[in-house]
Parts: structure tokens; sequence; C-alpha cells
DNA sequence: GATGAATGAGTGTTCATTCAT
DNA sequence: GATGAATGAACACTCATTCAT
């Protein structure tokens, strides 16, 4: 509990000054505990940025796992539905989003990205094997393929986008039809989907 | 020149120790002149980082903004060229690599990537849309296109790729598939570029 | 007490060397703490020669003010003593005033002076009032006056006086005559005056 | 020449950043001359700084003294005057003022003080012994007088008292009274120089 | 005389970490 | 477990001074 209370305090501050900026001592003060206690429950200062991090990156994995373990949905929905997580995981707490991108705490930025990148990566593998199997995608190394699509909707990236609201929509489409279109995807199966995805709007 | 020594001289410290783990002390002492010598060409540390940085992009930028431009070749050709330009710019200065995955250097490796890829979007954009006008490419939106382009080739994440070069090839051809069909390109162009591709090598 | 310690010493050096000259370093040294002990008790090394200076005046000051609210003794021995009490003030801490005149600690005489002179004044003014009752000053504007005592009885100028001592009993007199004249006191009680305390001695 | 225009722009400076916060680096380019050039005129630093401090004191000594020795005027209206160009030479030049008062600057405040009072304190002497003999001052020790006198009449002290230039006036007629009444004047001479100072404004 | 690039000793301050209570 | 006073190594930066040109 004393743990969650340092690991809470240390987010905040982090979002608020940056890691480097954050001595020790203010993320006591903060939690309210003494100095020394800090040390009862982590190691080292690194120590809570590691579990700070773990915490912002497991979040939205755990999220994208949830969609993608969903029995019963097409592969191609579940696509659809892990995209709209990534940025939905993003829109809900506005003070990550100022955490990376406050000056200095790119190093943090791109570590969650790379945690959250490799935590991702499996659940994709097994969506585009479905959809292989499905019929839906024809691709023959599903393992790179998971690859490429992480990279595209990196969770990093998607922020620029949020920043210029009307391109976002743009943005969403021409992403859709040329990951859909990597994957194989027929010309069919991809005018059909945007058109619902459009649609459903 | 002085000044060259003190970029040359970090560029190295940073790789070898990171760059909060390099003092200005060694900076100076590596470079062979005096303390105040330093804050004669730079500001504040600070400055000398993002020297160093720069000097990283900008030599992968240049590569790659280079054979973009090159005349009388098409559109598929130049993005394998590019492909590899990025990859060898890497190869060459296996430095670099040790800098960007020295723990606490995520904050540059996510710098240089970005300045990076800040740099390339547009050259890719050319390339895209001369392919459209090829007609080898089919695509509405080259300039999403070209960012999508940007993140599948992203410099810094083959390193991983390296480390393990029996993957490499094949990695490789996933990638070029990928985006190939994700650019509109035609199955039979698609095939025709792979086997060419594999022939060369 | 830790604090006690570090103006102790602080006071010591700064009569040896000079503020500037004395880095915290030894003074932390000198008093037997670590570096970081300073920073606990002191923002910053300016806090500490204000609290040494202070000290300094204070002392003086405290004297000054319990002579001249003593009951039951007419205004002008107040003011003799009072001007003996800023004699022996300094008299007594030889330390003070090598401080006082150390080169480049100028600026801290001139501050205890500052400090010392304001302390004073108001104790002055009541003096002279009391005396202006008893009939023995006759003086319109008793705070002006408390001023110009204070300027003529300047702690730090006794100093010259003190090094050569076969002026200073002349130099009192002189003193002592041309207040009590300033002050509007009659020839009579003048001579009166001058009579005892040449005879006290 | 150069060695002029160095003073002149140290005592700007001085008077503008204070003399800690004005690096020599500062001095020389205000100069327009090379960092080199300075030292080919002073030593050290600490040089240029008695040179700006000596050239404030000697223009308030230069003006006093020529009051104090112009031929065919009592001893009274000398004194008056002199205490006017005390004044004057203060309000004469309010960057010297800003010097003053600039927290830092009391070292060299005091030191100005301490200059000035001894270049001053001979032509005192000499009014006051004029004075005697004119039989208006009826005193003892003409030196101690002079000293008195200056000390009264400190040249920073005022500076408090231009501040609230409706104390002005209130301040000079007390001062004159106490420093009259202190070199012996009588009764009817002090207040006819009070009417008279009075009735001239 | 003049220059200004180079020097390098010196210092205030921060902060992760320890440990006696 | 909890405390918080104490630690002390580490570091960026300044600036008076020198000297080869």
């Amino acid at each position: 509990m004393r743990r969650e209370q340092l690991i809470e305090a240390a987010a905040r501050l982090f979002a608020e000054r940056g890691v480097a900026e954050t001595p020790v001592s203010e993320i006591v003060s903060s939690a309210g505990v003494a100095q020394g206690t800090f040390y009862l429950y982590f190691p080292s200062k690194t120590d809570v940025v590691n579990a700070v991090v773990e915490r912002l990156s497991q979040r939205i994995v755990t999220r994208v796992v949830a969609y993608a373990e969903e029995p019963g949905v097409g592969a191609i929905p579940k696509l659809l539905r892990i995209r709209d997580a990534l940025l939905s995981a993003v829109a809900d707490d506005r003070d990550l989003l100022a955490f990376f991108h406050r000056a200095g705490n790119e190093a943090y930025h791109d570590r969650v990205s790379r945690d959250t990148v490799r935590g991702i990566v499996p659940a994709l593998e097994e969506v585009i094997e479905q959809g292989c199997a499905e019929g839906v995608f024809r691709i023959s190394h599903s393992d790179d393929a998971a690859r490429f699509l992480a990279a595209l909707m990196d969770v990093t990236d998607p922020f620029d986008v949020f920043a210029q609201p009307e391109r976002l929509e743009h943005h969403l489409e021409a992403l859709t039809e040329f990951a859909l279109r990597g994957l194989g995807c027929s010309q069919t199966t991809l005018e059909e989907t945007l058109s619902n995805h459009t649609a459903r709007k």
C-alpha cells in the first residue's frame, strides 16, 4: 500500500516536472512518508521509475490483449477495436500525454513505447493468424507482420494526430487502408471494411 | 575545429558511457582542451548533446534525400535503395548503435528517431507521388503513406534485427512485401520486385 | 545546535579570512559537519553571512537598549553609559574588530553599522526626550537628534581611536562636549558633567 | 585615454550591476577593447575598482576643499556651503546614488565614505579654526570637531533623507542647529544664521 | 601596443543513499 | 516498520589572468 502511494506520487510528479527534475525528497513528501521509507520499498530511485513506466505500458497492453482474445469476433473487427483502444488509452488519461511530451522525458516515452510494442506484438500475431485462417489476410510471416502493425499504430505517434483533430479521421482511414492492404486483404474486403467503418461513425 | 574535436569526443563518450554519465570534464580531457574552452564553444552541456544528436540524424537524412532525388530511377527501386540506405547508415557506425542501446540514452534514441523521421518524410512523399504517376502505386494520400513508410523503416527498429542476422533477410522481404502492398502495388509488380531483389543478392 | 556551530565557525573564519575568501567547504570542515549538512540549516551561503551579521549587531543593540531603559537614571548619565557600552562592546571582542578591518569586508562592516544604528536610534530618542523633560536638554526634534548622536558614536568609528589609546581620553571628552552642546545643554551642566566624568576616571 | 575609457565603463557597469557581478569581460566589451588590453592598464580587477572608488570620492573632496579655501568668506557661511556642496554632489549624479544603494555594493559605499571623510576632515579643521579666530566658535580641539562634523554630514547618509524630500528641510535645520551648537556657537549667532538660511530659501 | 583564444583552479549547490533511534 | 538528520561525492559553470601572434 505504501508502495502504491509512492508509485502514485512519483507518476504524478514525473508527469508534472519530469523524471530527472523530481528528487526522491519530493516523492516522499508528496506521498506523506519519510525519506528513509522510500528505500524500504525501492532499492533505488531507478526502481520507481521502472515501476511507473511498467504500470503505464501494462495498462495499455492489458486492454489490447483483452480485445485480441475476445472470442467470436472476426480478425478485422478485432484489429479495428485494437486500433481504437490504443487511441482511447491515450485519450483517457491526459496526464500521461503530458508526461510523454514533457521535454527530457523522451527516455521514458521511448521505454513505454518499447514495452508496449513488446506486449502487443504477440496479441497482434494471433489476430493475424486468425485472419489468415478466416481467409481475409494472405500473409506468410505473421510475426513480422505483427511488428509492422505495432509500428504503424505506435502508441506514441497518434499524439501528434490528436493535436490536429481535423486530420485524425483522415489519418485513421489511410492507416486502416494501408495496414489491411499490407496484410493482403482483398480489395473487396477492404472497401467493405472502410465503408462499414465510415458508416459506423 | 576545436568545436569539432569537442563534438567528436562527446559523441564517443556518449556512446560509451551515456549522456548523463559523461561529465563535461571527461569531454574536455578527452578532447585535450581545458574545461573553460568547452564553454567557449557551447553555452551549456545540453548544447553539445544537441550538436551530437543533430549530426547523427543529419547524416542519415542526407543519404536518404540523395537517393530520393536521384533522377531517372523508378519509384520502387528508389524505395528499395532508401530502405538499404537506412540499414547501411546504421551498419556503418556501430558506435552509434551502442549509443542508442545504452540504457539511459533512450532520450536521444528517441530524439534522433524523431528528427530523422521528420527529415525523411518529405523525401518519401515525393517518391510515393512519383510511383503513383508511374502507375505502380495506387494510393490517395501520399503524406500519410510517407509517415507509414517511415514508421515501418524506423531507423531505430532494425537494430534488433541486426542482432539476429539470420532473421534479417527474412525480415527485409516481409517488410518490402508489406509496404508495397500497403502502397497498392499489384501482385504482379510485387512478385517481380521481390524476385529481382532476391536475385540481386 | 548544529546551526550554532555553523554560525560560530563562519564568524571565526569570516573574521580571519574575509567572507568571499571563505568557501562553504571551510565552514563545514571547521564546524566538523558534512558539506550537505550546511544546506540543512542555511538555504545558501548568503544566509550564514546574514546570520553572522545579525548576531553581531544584535549583541550591541541589546546592551544599549538595556541601558537606555534602566529606570531611575538621569538622561545624561544614561548617554554616558551608552557611549561607554558601545566602546566596550567592541573592546570585548577583538575578533570582531579584525573582521571589520579586513579588506573586502567593508560590505559587512557597513551592514552591521547600519543595523546597529537602526536599532539604537529609537532608544536614544527616548533618552533625549527624557533629558528634555528633565530640563537638561533643549531641543525641538528628538528624532533627528537621535540620528546625530548615533552618527557621532558610530560603532565603527571608535576603532581608529582604539588604535591610538593615548588619543582615546581626549577624543571621548571632545565627543561628549560636542554632543551635549548639540543637545542644548547649558554650559554649567556641561562643565559639571565633564568634571564628574574626569573625576570618576 | 584607454585607461579613462576603462574606468568610465567600469564605473557605469558597477553602478548598474554591482562590482562582484561585473566580470572584466563586460568592462572590456563595454569599453570596446580586447580582454588582454585591460591588463595593460590595470594589474588586476581590484585596481579598476580602486580607480573608480577614488574618482568618486575625489570629485566630492575637490569641491569641498575649494569652498573651504575660498578667501573672504566667514567660517559659518563656509560650513553652510560645504553642507550644501555635499548634498548637491550627490544630487548631481544620480547614478552614483544608484551605485551606492545597489545591494552588494556596501563595500564600496563604505570605502567612498571613508575616503571622502579623510579628504574632508583637514579642510573642515581649517574652517573650524578660522571660526574660532573669528570668535563665532568656541572649541578646544578642532581636529576632533572636524571629525564630528564629517560624521554628521556623512555623504552617504543624506541619501535616505533625499528619499523623503518633505523631511529634508527639517533635517537640514536640525543638523545645522546641532552642529553649530556643538561648535560652541552663541545662541544669538545661531538664531541669526538659521533665520538667514531660512530667508535665503 | 593590442588582441582574444585558451586556461584551469575554484565553488556553490544538489540529491541519492545510509543508519541510529 | 518508520523516521529524518546526516552524509559527501559529484558536477556544471565562471572568470581573472596569460601569452602567442
